[in-house]
DNA sequence: CGCGTTGATGTAATCGATTCCACGAGGAGG
DNA sequence: CCTCCTCGTGGAATCGATTACATCAACGCG
């Protein structure tokens, strides 16, 4: 590989010169600038990240670290977060948790190893003693969509509530009383907050929601399948099944085809988070779609902003309910019925 | 950051010593070393990625260029792909291309500017002077899923031939004689070939493919929407549409249900690359499945033996027929029904 | 008992950039 | 005409590691 030094001797100059013409130091003479330029050019000469990182402490390049690559709204999160940290001059450097904590430590690790500038984490668990020990330790950090309780990081997420209340009126509008959801895992915020919501929004309506309709899932569709078989083996099965996420309501699917039942005649469907596909499963699937670009976009402008020392920002964005087909009744359009979400 | 001169300073031991300790150099007594490790743990001393890459000329990183992050399939390989990578202790960088040649320019040179030790690439196009100098350069590379004829590169991928070839004699059984097709980029080796070996499978029943049965796509959803709108506005439209990738299909899917037309009765869907939502789409989808998860790690393996200088070699991996309702006449179970494919 | 070998360690060069500092030339101002 | 800036430039230190080479002690062997 061609070095700096070798741009100098071919320009005839030191690789100080080089360096600030690359650099567009401001007092480097015309001359000199195009005869480096010309170097540069001719040798095809392109600048190591590694030493320049290196020397300046600076690596462009950000974190991310997310629990599920396969599920689509990590794709579509990790997508805009690409994006943005392109515009703003970054990198992106992704790492699957897969939704296990001993793999996001491995990738935290790796990356601070990698000196980024910084790290955006959806985290999987309630923070292993590496994170919060960077957290602390002044590492640039935004959580995304999940976070954790009382460490001092900015949090980018999208609040459910507004629309797991619009849902769960527009289920009891439809004659719904017996409401089950499959959980999250516990150690997840997001795991916990759409329970609560949805136990809050049932006692709106006057119904509680009893634990035997409280399935354990980990938002991965086997667990989807496994917690809704476990419903429709109760004695009085729910009338709705609400899943966390959109792969535990795949497996919900799987589970309530194998036995040969009807959505949503036999039983009704919801998810949180919205997907392309949902449009085109049988029956269309009722969803609460978040906001997923925007809220890539404002984390890493919450985390460049931390990096380049001014006040990052935390951010709350509403969710909003899409109503299909999934729950019974056909909705008269696409769009979503309501939108009451507070932001 | 604390630095190995730190660890070295608490040990009482010069840095060259500490470098030893951590690279498990044979000669270090124990005593040093107990002392070296003492301090590494007091500190919570991590090595600077950085420094050791400049100095040892390896990042123990590899590039991995993709054509849509979005798209299920090319998920998936990432998804492989960095698990093996990490088997053989190597990180990966995705870059996504989506589908445009200057971006996958883009991460192609911020990749090279890093110092990776080798490149896995997926190419949008037919290789731009960045990607074919890089490769005739002598930067480890190779392609997967798609590549670039008339270059010196390893090619992982699948061959579609046997399965097409099924998937047409699926389709005469059923009685189709009209058969369409999507195509993607012509710019893309995939794009081409799906498109011929559909052709030589019709050929062999006797059918021939119009060009007005070609629809040019690029991949992404909204062109297999616009294709499809064309073919249904034919005075005679086809009996099947074959989209060549599953995104496609998606857009499809979209067109044919805005005309009020029921699939398979009106017209039979199928498409290239077979994901987990097929399963539970209206209808479910007849599909063609590529090895995807084996394709990420052989490739992985290939580039891993070029960095490390054994001889890489080039693999082909056979895909097969998923048949489910799309097409018409409900297939007696999910298993495909042969796999022809020659590998 | 002396010499060569082996093992443990430290010193310093090195990777490829950036940047502080010194220096010389040229222009402005008194 | 002298002094003082400013501008353009090069030399050299530096970032944090690895590693070639030198050094020194201890040990084995004839």
């Amino acid at each position: 590989m061609t070095s700096i030094k070798d741009v100098a001797a071919e320009a005839g100059v030191s690789v100080a010169t080089v360096s600030r013409v690359l650099n567009e130091h401001p007092s480097v003479s015309a001359d000199a600038r195009a005869r480096v330029l010309a170097a540069v050019a001719a040798l095809g000469y392109r600048p190591n990240a590694v030493a320049r990182s290196l020397r300046t402490d600076q690596t462009h390049t950000l974190g991310l670290v997310i629990s599920d690559v396969l599920n689509p709204y990590f794709t579509e999160l990790a997508r805009s977060v690409e994006e943005e940290a392109r515009a703003l001059g970054y990198s992106v450097i992704i790492g699957n948790a897969d939704e296990r904590p001993e793999l996001q430590d491995h990738h935290v690790r790796t990356l601070l190893d990698r000196r980024i500038d910084g790290l955006l984490v959806s985290p999987t668990d309630g923070g292993s003693p590496l994170m919060l020990d960077a957290a602390r330790a002044g590492t640039p950090m935004v959580f995304v969509d999940r976070w954790i309780p009382g460490v001092d990081v900015p949090v980018v997420r999208a609040d459910g509530r507004g629309a797991v209340r619009d849902l769960v009126a527009h289920l009891h509008r439809l004659g719904h009383r017996r409401l089950a959801i499959i959980a999250g895992p516990a150690a997840t915020t997001t795991g916990q907050e759409r329970v609560e919501a949805f136990r809050e929004a049932l006692a709106e309506c006057g119904l509680d929601l009893p634990d035997r309709y409280i399935g354990q899932g980990d938002f991965q569709a086997a667990s989807g399948r496994r917690a809704t078989e476990r419903f429709l083996d109760l004695a009085e099965p729910p009338q709705v099944v609400f899943a966390a996420d959109n792969l535990m309501a795949l497996g919900a699917l799987d589970a309530v085809r194998a036995r040969g039942l009807r959505v949503p005649e036999d039983i009704a469907l919801a998810a949180f988070d919205d997907i392309p596909w949902f449009v085109h499963t049988d029956p269309p699937i009722t969803a609460i779609a978040q906001p997923t670009g925007e809220l890539g976009r404002a984390a890493v402008r919450a985390l460049v902003d931390r990096i380049e020392g001014r006040a990052p920002r935390s951010v709350t964005l509403p969710a909003r309910l899409v109503v299909r087909r999934s729950c019974g009744e056909s909705p008269v359009t696409e769009t979503p019925v309501t939108n009451r979400s507070q932001s």
